[in-house]
DNA sequence: TATATTCATAGGCACTGACTATCATAATAA
DNA sequence: TTATTATGATAGTCAGTGCCTATGAATATA
């Protein structure tokens, strides 16, 4: 059995004219008369009964063109949806971003993304990086914003900027008369760091060479705008990426701000995706418009 | 597009593995491949994400897929239903036959059919000749029980039965004392005939000569059944089929039979359809079956 | 690094669907 | 009836397609 047999079938009932269906899809009538023989002799009955005045459907013939009408629905409506979806810029497009970037970055990445590409519905999922990874590998995420390179040759990345770190200290922390901040400067023992599971943690971890095990107990905490309160009571200091300035979220009365000046106190953000993934240049599009809100 | 293409990317997509569908569908790895490209540059769209791990569905696969069941849905329930019919004893099968022959042979067709044929579905239509035959050629029956031969080449009849005709009078009737009756003796201006359109009224008439006129206003009514009442009342005389008695319609206090002996006073019964009917074999066992109860 | 796995590609072959030309049969007109 | 027209079926031919085997490229795994 083949669609086009069944379109054939549909002609010839609609039509009750071997010829004039023949027409109707662009084919000879040999064609139809040999290939509506070749369906007949498959499904083992008599779909047409054939007169010189008319081609009529017999009983089975009816029953068997309307199930033939519901297969031929379906597969309009495959042609129909792939015709839409065959624009690159247009269907679900799903992405994420870890915690320590979402609140800075997601708000003008869904409103540029929005009025960029119009026909793309935007659904969004924030989580910390393993989670992404996982969405990512098996196809529920698009692509995913990290501060982090791919953990797999499978996963390939954009950069999309590269974002200095600052130090915040409480305005009267005998830090604010240091100007330009080394790693070295910073009294680690009042660092306050994020939880276990933020990447952001474990950068800041490595940067200031601690083991991690040193500040777990008291002064690990679950999200950035926890450690700026901290840091606004005078509960110690912190690392923070600079976008959070940038954002007005450290614009508090007792936070002082530093740049730090260490040789790798970045951290590079980009733009995370399968490499399989089809979305190539919609993808590539993406980037491009998230680089230009990063600017 | 194809239904093989569908079936292919229903198995990659439940296998998530080229090789391991191929194999479900009997057919070599390289055969889906290449097959799935063909659909996906057909459709314009990525259906399967390929990875060396997994080949994953895309968002727009899923879609497509949910419709290509809908589809091969549909086109097995063509093979379902077909597989069934392809029994040229079974389905429905849709029989008329005039109301002269109807009373006296439809219940014992009936039973004797259901019997015989248990798969078949019967569906039994009384009708005057005209209708009967319009039924036939546009489709709406399979056969006709009749008591004329075909009107057009587009029917054909296989013979049933010769049925021979009655003289029914009053017992206390002249005819009464006659034993051979021939068409010259009855008394024709007694005679009770059926309405206009039975087709046994005009044997009748055509048997006896009448001008149509000459009985017809007072004399013509529209079932045997009343027929054989006035005769019984006195009020006339009528010929009647002879099925009627085998069938014990005319065992009445008042009424006498004679045998019609004339040449040519039998009726020819029928089994009557198109000649492009399908279902010939079925028909001819069937026309047996009747013949069977008939003698 | 070597091996195994997986999907893609290339070349060859058989089958199928399409065409044109023609036939057989039936409906219609002369 | 006989001639004409119309319809579906058949025959022969050819191009396209689906399938195969053999092989390649890229990745995952030992």
């Amino acid at each position: 059995m083949n669609i086009r047999d069944l379109i054939y079938l549909q002609a010839i009932a609609r039509h009750g004219h071997f010829g004039k269906a023949a027409e109707s899809c662009n084919v000879s009538q040999p064609t139809l008369s040999v290939q509506l023989q070749k369906l007949e002799a498959d499904l083992g009955v008599t779909l047409i009964e054939r007169t010189k005045r008319a081609a009529m459907l017999t009983p089975i013939g009816q029953r068997v063109l309307a199930l033939a009408e519901d297969a031929l629905t379906a597969v309009d409506a495959i042609r129909s949806i792939t015709a839409e979806a065959s624009d690159p810029f247009s269907g679900q497009f799903r992405f994420g971003s870890i915690p320590t970037i979402s609140p800075f970055l997601v708000p003008d990445v869904l409103r540029v993304l929005g009025t960029t590409f119009p026909r793309l519905e935007l659904v969004f999922r924030e989580n910390i990086t393993d989670r992404l990874t996982e969405n990512l590998l098996n196809g529920d995420l698009d692509v995913a914003i990290l501060a982090t390179p791919p953990v797999t040759s499978r996963l390939l990345a954009i950069p999309l900027y590269d974002e200095p770190l600052l130090v915040i200290h409480p305005i009267g922390h005998n830090l604010a008369e240091l100007d330009k901040l080394n790693v070295s400067d910073l009294p680690l023992d009042q660092m306050i760091l994020l939880s276990e599971g933020h990447c952001f943690r474990d950068q800041t971890v490595d940067l200031c060479r601690l083991q991690s095990r040193t500040t777990l107990a008291e002064t690990s905490v679950t999200s950035l705008e926890t450690i700026i309160s901290l840091v606004a009571a005078g509960q110690g200091i912190s690392i923070v990426p600079a976008l959070a300035q940038s954002s007005g979220w450290l614009d508090r009365p007792n936070i002082g701000v530093k740049p730090l000046r260490s040789k790798g106190a970045t951290r590079q953000l980009n733009l995370t995706f399968r490499k399989s993934s089809p979305r190539r240049v919609l993808i590539e599009a993406v980037a491009k418009q998230i680089s230009g809100v990063l600017v």
